[in-house]
DNA sequence: TTGAAAGCGCTAACAT
DNA sequence: ATGTTAGCGCTTTCAA
């Protein structure tokens, strides 16, 4: 038979004092001091805990000691490529300060977000972490009240009154849309996240926008689409981008999912990429080095962003600084699926009102 | 100036007990047992309480009631779109019966899973979801004395003593090696999951090696590669295999990200899919779908899977029935991806030692 | 229907 | 270095 320590379901940390024959204010100080006990009583408390299976109760401690070592993060959705890894820089750094992670995911619902946040608060989470700035005067003189540190992520915003670690979109966004610009493109398009509620896509369209309006480039509304962040919504997007009667020759899309969608509907019906139109990103989630041909992105360092956000709110709790704000560089990374507009004689041809774009089957 | 309610940071159930006059003992009622608090009353303390602003401790409330309404998962990686939905479906389920998530994940490792298990005890929960079979005797005896429900999911072992919501990964994955024999196959290549530490990877690498061997299909050791879950990693197999003497004609996969990148690492060589090379996956995730050609596959219903777990763990939280155990259909999805081999005439010049496949970059 | 009071398991003064 | 003890904020008997 297999032998296991015995774990009996309610040993406290009581049981064990009387075990040891000491006060359990010595157990307690094991665990939580262990520096300040003699040694060898400390090796003989530690035997006695694992041989009995001892297992601290988290809410008597965190009513006792009012700290819980755990933080928060709530996220649009954890069924990103990005925030999943941003959540995984951050849990990897707080665990490696003995604190744990609880996670939430808003759906891109302010709502949803606001309930979220309180349940955390409830939970008694030391600080947390979250997305963008989208949400409620409520929630943020919530946060105050109860003084949960916070920082604010995928956002740079030197002025806010709490910390931000991330970028500016709408600068950054039209970094890319400049770089189309420079290689000779005119004609664009826009498949854009869901602007309502996220104030990440709605920068990332207003810096797209910006950057053609400073040099004139006109834009048709009929060129702008939004859509939420799948593949199939990037596909539809750009089959109806397609359609036009005179179509893009560049498409910029709100994030890599929106682009891989665009990229692969050319695949379907046949059009070239590069050669017949670009595809641009924004990310840079692996995906988009892999698959074929490369997409052309803006690369956000997910990782680093969960680390320095981690690093931000440990800060925090220690102290009260004032906050701070990491600004996060984001590198063009250029690939495959962009490239110069086809030459003028050909853009002459379709500009006769006759689409070039394959039908979609 | 916005007005918002005050909220004072540490707002006690007694201090609303003495701003209605009444006893703490009441104000508890009103939050946990409403319908045994005359409705006038308990209006009162409504109001109060939303002026106050007041925030339930969860501590305090899980010490004095123990319990949490708080379930756990511990899954591999949050970056997989597989297990990213499988979560949805749960929080989702269980949101409805005002249960929160406490999400972690073990990288694929034991000890972590251990651990992580042991800090989802430690804060309480009421139940938990798992994820595989993979894990020491010690978790379950933890799991058994602290009597936490749990599940295991994304596997069926009807004879397991605790309940499962999955499928047969070893029988599953004979159906897509069979599927592929059927269609004229004989010479294959599976790129596998890591099979350490991971039932499941293990289950579809055995489930296909048998499908072949019932059919006295040889397969070379050299065909069968192991890799990581990434995009990247199922690239560099599929350019091992095509590097090989006699390439196969159809690859096996551990599951869709896997096939993706083997898939991807084809159109980088210009190696026609499915012309020269069958590939196939595993769990039909968004892109399987979408990418082009559409990858066949096994599709796993995740959300579902997530729901029916939560099911089952509610089930056991109220009662403590028998295990539950249920069987989740799987669908062969086929895609563009496979076809028949390339006819005899072809395959016996690539018998005759030189490869046919272009050689990576 | 409501109140009084005893803990829930632990931590952190304060003593010694 | 260790023991004593008073809570942490809430729920839940038990009484009224």
């Amino acid at each position: 038979m297999h032998l296991v320590p015995q774990v009996n379901s309610d040993v406290t940390i009581k049981d064990i004092a009387a075990r040891c024959g000491i006060s359990s204010a010595t157990i307690s100080r094991v665990l939580n001091h262990p520096e300040i006990v003699r040694p060898e009583l400390r090796e003989r408390v530690h035997a006695i805990l694992a041989e009995a299976g001892y297992v601290p109760h988290g809410a008597a401690r965190s009513l006792a000691s009012r700290r819980t070592r755990t933080m928060g993060a709530v996220v649009p959705t954890v069924d990103s490529a990005l925030f999943a890894r941003i959540v995984d820089g951050l849990q990897q750094a707080i665990h490696d300060h003995g604190f744990q992670l609880l996670l939430a995911s808003s759906n891109y619902s302010p709502a949803r977000e606001a309930a979220e946040i309180r349940a955390l608060i409830e939970r008694g989470v030391d600080a947390m972490m979250l997305v963008g700035r989208s949400r409620s005067d409520e929630v943020y003189e919530l946060l105050r009240a109860k003084r949960i540190p916070f920082v604010a992520t995928c956002l740079f915003e030197p002025e806010a009154p709490w910390p931000t670690v991330g970028w500016d979109n709408q600068a950054e966004a039209a970094r890319v849309a400049d770089y189309l610009l420079d290689i000779g493109h005119r004609r664009f398009g826009i498949i854009a996240g869901v602007t309502a509620d996220n104030d990440r896509a709605a920068d990332r369209v207003a810096g797209y926008r910006a950057a053609l309006a400073r040099r004139g480039v006109g834009l048709p509304e009929a060129c702008v689409i939004e859509k939420p962040y799948t593949v199939p919504e990037g596909r539809a997007a750009m089959a109806a981008l397609l359609r036009l009667p005179q179509p893009p020759t560049a498409v910029l899309c709100g994030n890599d999912i929106l682009a891989f969608g665009a990229l692969q509907e050319c695949l379907w019906l046949s059009v070239r990429v590069p050669q017949e139109i670009s595809i641009a990103g924004f990310d840079d989630i692996e995906m988009a080095a892999h698959c074929y041909p490369g997409i052309t992105t803006l690369h956000v360092p997910a990782h680093e962003i969960g680390r320095r956000a981690a690093t931000v709110l440990l800060d925090m709790i220690k102290k009260q600084p004032a906050p701070e704000h990491v600004r996060i560089d984001l590198q063009l990374i250029v690939r495959g699926t962009t490239a110069p507009p086809a030459d003028s004689a050909q853009a002459r041809v379709s500009a006769g009102g006759e689409t070039r774009a394959p039908q979609p089957t």
